[in-house]
DNA sequence: GCGGTGGAGTGGTACATACCAGTATATTCC
DNA sequence: GGAATATACTGGTATGTACCACTCCACCGC
């Protein structure tokens, strides 16, 4: 039975409404791994929304992988992954003490200062807007393990600057002013510190680091955080799994 | 100028050739990293084809990774390096490919041998059981971009023998077995090359590599493959993206 | 039985049209 | 000169229409 509505009047795009409630559907167990999606003509009638904005929908749901179509045949839900390919958002708090490690944060620097070059890029932001800059010093058993630097767009953040960042979480803070992360992308790259990540995290110029440039995205698109962060390569590992 | 031109008359898809022709007039160096692309109503009216066609073309690039799109701006080319994705949906040359790079391999060495140490405890066979070892060099553009280090049990996988792995894909050879894999797991590290790995990659004892242990399973859970990649810390990224 | 065939249904491709919101620039007004 | 405004252009959204290739199945004729 359906029971997907959709919000016409809304300001989000239409095409993020349906995807979003096909999700939320899918998510609910309405549609079942493996069942067949009701067809974009039929979709398209019970919405009373042209199938290609119905086709965009799906098109961004298969893409992430949640759906899969066959021509001629349907569109159907996926298989559940055993895990995403993502890299959760609290990995390092997580991740130290699951390896029995003491995480702690230390905040650097935090700044209210205008964006340029790619840091506007990434947040799709005007050059010289205005961001909220974040630099944390991230430790395990009191030994520097990575600095993360965060930017974030001043006018939907600016309630940020009354936490401490110390021991609060970026991503808890922003859940909680509604800015609900919606999808991230990261970037892995080896690399050698530069003179400050050499002080900070107590290594030698040819000792290796890794790099992840990060961006978190909200339903609409929007971008709320981009973030550069390095590890110390020695002791730093990332470890993902799921299905091929 | 625009040397962009399409077969409207051939079997494939418009917006597959509009696609390509874009694909290969950027990895001609027609518009390099940073420019800015003819917007989508010029190439309607360049090319005769409409917007809608073009615009799944630039969808698809974009998605790729290959350009980006700022609103009520324009369409850039991405100054992006070589990426591939975390999860190998797409093999290492269908990535290549997409980011406009002639991907190669080259067999450096195959051989059947008893496993030791981390090799039979990742395949989970006993010590000293019979394997295939597969050492391959992986090039974009006929540069020595990573080197791939595979490892499969020997009764499962002695078909695999026979095939020519200068061209053969591993995945694709054991789907042909029936060997479908179906979970996998990597870990990621920044670290430096060994003198091997120097020569092979035409690297300095200083500069960053990228190591990747890589296992493959089958539906049951049985190991499949154990992998040890290195690539060039350089040129090689890995960009992964998904929900939070 | 059983094989072929047509029709209904599905996703895929391609077109034309219209309007919106953000960006940049030229122009006007003070 | 400098701020406000108009304008032209960009990608983003949304609709409607049409046809194609493919899949599935009921139906017909033998």
């Amino acid at each position: 039975m359906m029971s997907i509505t959709i919000d016409k009047n809304g300001s989000t795009p239409l095409h993020i409404g349906v995807r979003t409630a096909l999700a939320e559907a899918i998510q609910r167990g309405d549609f079942k791994a493996g069942e067949k999606l009701p067809s974009e003509r039929e979709l398209q009638h019970q919405l009373g929304i042209s199938r290609a904005t119905i086709r965009q929908a799906l098109n961004d749901l298969a893409s992430s992988g949640m759906i899969y179509t066959r021509s001629g045949k349907g569109t159907y839900v996926a298989q559940l992954r055993i895990a995403t390919s993502l890299i959760p958002r609290t990995s390092f708090s997580e991740h130290m003490r699951s390896l029995g490690h003491v995480p702690s944060t230390r905040l650097l620097e935090m700044a209210v200062e205008p964006a340029f070059g790619l840091v506007a890029d990434y947040l799709q932001i005007p050059q010289g807007a205005q961001i909220i800059r974040i630099k944390r010093l991230r430790l395990a058993d009191n030994i520097p393990l990575g600095i993360q630097k965060s930017h974030l767009p001043y006018d939907l953040c600016y309630e940020l600057l009354k936490k401490d960042f110390n021991h609060a979480s970026i991503f808890d803070s922003l859940v909680e002013m509604g800015l609900i992360p919606h999808s991230a992308s990261q970037v892995f790259k080896a690399s050698l510190p530069t003179e400050e990540e050499q002080k900070l995290l107590a290594l030698q110029a040819g000792d290796p680091v890794m790099r992840i440039d990060w961006s978190t995205f909200l339903d609409s698109g929007k971008p709320i955080e981009a973030a550069q962060q390095t590890y110390r390569g020695a002791e730093y590992q990332i470890k993902t799994s799921g299905r091929v």
